[in-house]
DNA sequence: AGAGTTCTTAACCGATGCCTTAAGAGTTAG
DNA sequence: CTAACTCTTAAGGCATCGGTTAAGAACTCT
């Protein structure tokens, strides 16, 4: 009655190879047995799960819903025991979730700098909710976060890494330059990063306490181009000071002195003490260090080959529906 | 040797209600059925998962972690199950493959765009590299794929949305904005994209094209930072010439006029003939309309709310190792 | 210490998972 | 049309899962 692994295990190397054969030579078994393991899935789900097509198979909708499914099913599963064989490739694997900002900001920079010394260290980087970072360590989902809250919590450790301020930016064109009352840029468009509406983010906080409606506000796919869109001369942004020194200097933008800001911020970095991954304790360590800061600060870009910028997706996000799609 | 869902969902039981006897009887099974199951999965992480304590267990630490685990499982699985009685779904569902680029500069404004005429529709986007587009449309891994080659294969319908072109652009402080040929550029570095390293992505083949060695190429986690850290006076980018019009005005960038530019492209959509989701027949349509171009050209925000942009991950992301990661 | 409770282990059994080989059915390509 | 390829079904065997009962070990409480 109950599906099993090695028959969900079938099914994805089958979506992943788009044939039975070929799932059946990866695992190493006959097609037959590929064949009966599906067949029995989809007796589950009394309903086809891929149909033959060409020289191999196509998924229906429903064998779509399924193998992603079946895919986070299985990668909760192997980390799963992966923990109980600690011994191995635990000590070559670091995983890292920030938050948006601080993976636009200084994840590329920082990662790049530490895999330089850590050649053959399995890095990998993804971007979550600040909110999440507490359970994603508990549940050792992640070796390390980065965001902007100390956790605070028995058996972790949170310690801070980089000061950062927001500071209101406008292009100076914009008559709202003048403004030094948040209640003066009542007119005026916000043009945001992508997640900065959530009230858990480094802006959401700073937006909801200073009252911003969302009614006014605009989402752009990085913070970059939101800085980008205010320069040209519409509406205000958000910005982590140190990023947009170059605007202010060339005159590209202008800072808004608004009363309360700069706001200042710090972002923390948060491991677990009991039994912490090899690798997450040395990019602590690292962190701590002023070549860290200085590499973070640098703001440049990285060189190509070692570092895929980690705003790529693996899966499926969602981006529609009444809420947040949450995973799971 | 794998563990099995029953074992696992014994093993929540117990932790949830502190006993063996206590999961026995809501499973409706003997003790020693429940003992057993734990038996065996304790066999998997050669360690104890609970100790016995005062009336009835206490989990141990791994034990806990395991138990996070197998909560969240046995919740997917869960969902999984009720999917397969649930007649909806096929219907309301939209996934979107693009090139990182277009993912930047078009999806966010589309897909709201669209979003807002369909509203009951479950949107997802992903990005991938070109290349696999036309596998995650046979696989039916996506609906729709939006990229800078026409796909042309059998049951595929593959067709022009948009016209670009990609100029070169350097802060005009830098000499190089005087440059009429690639040869000319030679000691420039050239400031990029996440993906515009990679062979099959727009900027990529046109990098390759001009013989741009990869020594002098620093990436940025987006366009817009790249663009940015031009306008700030160093090294010169590849741009889709309308996202950067705003900029060119002010004179915060300066175009080059290296022989060769602008080089023209297209952005294609790609979908399935045979019986392609109805989803994304829609969105093939709205995307042939004038409509659909307007706004993606619009160049501005989106406002928040229905639309999280689509850059951030539900899993993890390989950013480091020896090539790219692929998804197991 | 002893009675009562609770967890574990052992021995056993039926059902099912998972693999094989072999044959058949459905597609593709020449 | 024929040959090659691929997926499915059938039949059979071994291993393991998931359950039982029964006995024993470990702990609590009086």
């Amino acid at each position: 009655m109950a599906p099993t692994f090695s028959q969900l295990q079938a099914f994805v190397t089958v979506a992943r190879c788009g044939s039975v054969k070929g799932a059946a030579i990866e695992i190493k078994v006959s097609e037959a047995a590929i064949s009966q393991a599906i067949a029995s899935l989809r007796g589950e789900f009394d309903d086809a799960l891929y149909f033959r097509e060409g020289r191999g198979v196509s998924l229906t909708y429903r064998g779509r819903q399924l193998v992603s499914m079946a895919e986070e099913i299985l990668g909760i599963a192997e980390s799963a025991r992966r923990l109980g064989h600690e011994a191995q490739g635990a000590e070559r694997q670091l995983r890292v979730v920030t938050t948006g900002t601080v993976s636009e900001y200084v994840m590329s920079a920082l990662m790049d700098a530490f895999a330089r010394r850590q050649p053959n260290l399995e890095i990998q980087v993804a971007v979550d909710d600040a909110a999440t970072f507490r359970d994603l360590l508990r549940m050792r989902r992640a070796d390390v976060c980065i965001g902007p809250d100390q956790i605070r919590d028995f058996g972790i450790d949170s310690s801070p890494f980089l000061r950062y301020e927001l500071v209101v930016v406008a292009s100076p064109d914009n008559p709202a330059t003048g403004a030094r009352q948040m209640s003066e840029l009542a007119g005026q468009q916000w043009l945001l990063g992508p997640e900065d509406t959530e009230p858990s983010s480094e802006l959401g906080r700073v937006l909801d306490h200073g009252g911003i409606g969302l009614g006014d506000v605009r989402l752009f796919p990085s913070h970059a181009a939101a800085a980008a869109a205010v320069a040209a001369g519409s509406g205000v942004t958000l910005a982590v000071a140190h990023t947009i020194n170059n605007q202010l200097r060339t005159g590209t933008l202008s800072r808004v002195s608004v009363a309360g800001t700069p706001v200042k911020g710090i972002w923390y970095a948060s491991s677990l003490i009991g039994n912490p991954a090899p690798a997450a304790l040395a990019l602590r360590r690292f962190m701590s260090t002023p070549e860290a800061t200085h590499a973070t600060l640098g703001g440049g870009g990285v060189p190509p080959g070692r570092l895929h910028p980690p705003v790529h997706v693996t899966l499926w996000s969602s981006i529609s529906g009444p809420g947040r799609a949450k995973k799971g």
